[in-house]
RNA sequence: GCGCCCGUAGCUCAGUUGGAUAGAGCAGCGGACUUCUAAUCCUCAGGUCGCAGGUUCGAAUCCUGCCGGGCGCGCCA
């Protein structure tokens, strides 16, 4: 019996007893439902008694009254117990308990998986960096997060389009051009340009495919240096992404936008809206109404778009794909967006919901005790591919995600290259491969688990408490996708981790010496490989590999 | 000044919709390997959940006001 069941199991109670007459309310959609820390507390809890009080105008104790013999009488329930102001304390059955492992193994690769999500069309943005420069800190943790987000979101059925809005048309484009070209020709960089060693490389690249770039007029070598620059930082970009098994469906130009005439298009639909206003020679969005502390111009009073136009076409551009959800996952310093891409949504007379503004606070990164300095503009980079070179795309995927998205984080890198257990990527991982190799030992020594399992000998304490676990991986899954959290899962992998090593620890699976196999040992295989597939799935879900060995 | 985020053990951080005695890892003390990977496990210790009010059967969680830290407030992109 899992959680759901038995959440479903407790609402069928209320509805007998509904229909007995002993309750006078509705049955309720949901049934709040705990693993209590204690032990003592049994194997799940519920305080519905205590959520019916107001409606039913009972005291939580007589409604846990009438519940707890309800409870007691189904299948697979041991014992209800009433517990403190009306909490019910329900310990399940063992074999009951143990069922669920071989449900894990019957769903493999899918356990987890919901349907919360199923048919909805999702876009993901994320990352989305200018291609000025190499994807720094920021940038990573966005590449991490986002891509455990969609996997996540995939998980309950969504439909989900990754999607990297390229921001190659404007100003800082311009910038990125002439600074290049300065450095070819040997100058000192422009005083609003970019100054970083990759700006000297690129350069030199284009230089050593065009040998006379440098010479052209100024013009003419200015659009050389900024289509090729950028293509060339394009493509760095996506190979270190790739590198980070962060890949995208979408790679959206915006300069694509300006030239097809998207901009102009979507502009004109939206001034007709009413969003949209006319002062001083420019046009408005009147953001205000979402948040904004101001309007926001759209077309300048010398008539050329202002930058959020491109958001505007690109908004619509997104929704004329048949999207029902937009996700935008921006940096702390962008969190002034969300009322400008609500209001822009309004102004196509959408519902602002369907656009999700996803905000991640800053990333530090600390060695010997000691914040690395960063600053892109200067050049002293800590890029992405700085991260995986110091720590591997396992430990740095694994760090960024570890972490709300709402608080700032100080990654120590002494940490993330430490093999022992104070580093959780080592410790997660560790808890897959021990098992791996138990079982692959079980398999030279001839042992076969067999085709079925006993699941009342799965009765210690450390086995009770490992599918426990087991069980909750749904549920975490399911909070992570809704609440767009996927440091949730790497939290309850922890926990996993945590358990397995107990269960490890106090429960022999192998016969000792030359003792035969028993029916306990086959029952243990099976949690094992119970065990074994939801850290691989969890895992999975994060883009972390789940070694077989270390 | 205004807006967003954060403030929980010495350190780094968990803690969805309010629920029982607030958790984990590290650091500290003391233990456990002749047999499945000790990259592990067990014990002890460690707290005015920033402060002050409020809401209620019940608040780390919700509301108000303060204090402290980060980020942002362009007809830039």
């Amino acid at each position: 019996m899992n959680p759901d069941q038995l959440a479903s199991a407790i609402r069928d109670a209320l509805a007998a007893a509904i229909a007995a007459g002993e309750l006078n309310i509705a049955v309720p959609d949901e049934v709040p439902l705990e693993r209590p820390r204690s032990r003592e507390h049994g194997d799940y809890a519920t305080s519905i008694a205590l959520k019916l009080v107001k409606e039913s105008g009972l005291k939580p104790r007589q409604i846990a009254e009438i519940l707890a013999p309800r409870l007691e009488a189904i299948a697979g329930i041991a014992a209800v117990e009433i517990a403190g102001p009306g909490f019910l304390n329900i310990r399940l059955d063992t074999a009951a308990a143990g069922a669920l492992v071989g449900q894990v193994i019957a769903a493999g690769a899918e356990y987890g998986n919901g349907t919360s999500l199923a048919g909805v069309k999702i876009n993901l943005e994320f990352v989305s960096a200018n291609p000025t420069g190499p994807v720094h800190i920021g940038g990573a943790r966005w590449a991490a997060v986002g891509d455990a987000l969609g996997r996540i979101l995939s998980a309950q059925g969504g439909e989900v389009t990754r999607e990297y809005y390229f921001n190659d048309h404007g100003a800082q484009i311009d910038r990125f051009a002439r600074s290049l070209l300065a450095a070819a020709r040997g100058e000192e960089a422009p005083e609003d340009g970019y100054g970083g060693e990759y700006i000297g490389e690129i350069a030199g690249r284009i230089v050593a495919a065009n040998p006379d770039a440098a010479s052209l007029p100024d013009a003419e070598a200015t659009e050389l240096f900024r289509s090729q620059g950028v293509e060339l930082m394009f493509t760095e970009i996506r190979a270190t992404l790739h590198e980070f098994r962060t890949d995208f469906d979408v790679y959206f130009h915006e300069n694509s936008l300006h030239e097809s005439g998207a901009v102009d298009k979507a502009v004109a639909r939206v001034k007709e809206s009413g969003h949209l206003f006319e002062k001083d020679g420019a046009w408005w969005l009147r953001s205000t109404d979402y948040g904004d502390d101001k309007d926001r111009v759209v077309i300048k009073s010398d008539g050329n778009p202002a930058y959020i136009a491109g958001d505007l076409a690109y908004f619509l551009d997104k929704r004329l794909r048949g999207f029902d959800l937009c996700i935008y996952m921006l940096g702390a310093d962008h969190h002034g967006y969300i009322s400008r891409l609500k209001a822009a949504a309004a102004a196509f007379g959408d519902d602002p919901d369907v656009v999700e503004v996803l905000i991640g606070q800053l990333v530090n990164l600390v060695k010997d005790g000691v914040p690395v300095r960063m600053g892109k503009r200067a050049g002293n980079v800590i890029s992405l591919d700085d991260l995986i070179e110091a720590i591997g795309v396992d430990a740095a995927r694994y760090a960024l995600i570890r972490y709300s998205v709402d608080t700032s984080v100080d990654l120590d890198l002494d940490l993330w290259t430490k093999a022992g257990n104070d580093n959780p990527v080592y410790y997660v991982q560790y808890a897959h491969a021990r098992l791996c190799r138990m079982l692959a030992n079980a398999a030279d020594l001839g042992i076969d688990a067999g085709e079925d399992y006993d699941p009342a000998l799965l009765d210690t304490p450390q086995e009770n408490a490992l599918i426990a676990l087991l069980a909750a991986y749904p549920g975490v899954l399911r909070t992570a996708a809704d609440l767009r959290e996927p440091h949730r899962v790497a939290r309850f992998l922890e926990d996993l981790a945590a358990g397995l090593h107990k269960f490890y620890d106090a429960v022999r699976v192998l016969p000792m010496g030359d003792a035969a196999p028993t029916a306990a040992t086959a029952s243990r295989l099976w949690l094992s490989r119970a065990a074994r597939q939801v850290l691989a799935n969890g895992l999975g879900v994060l883009g972390v590999s789940a070694p077989e060995r270390m």
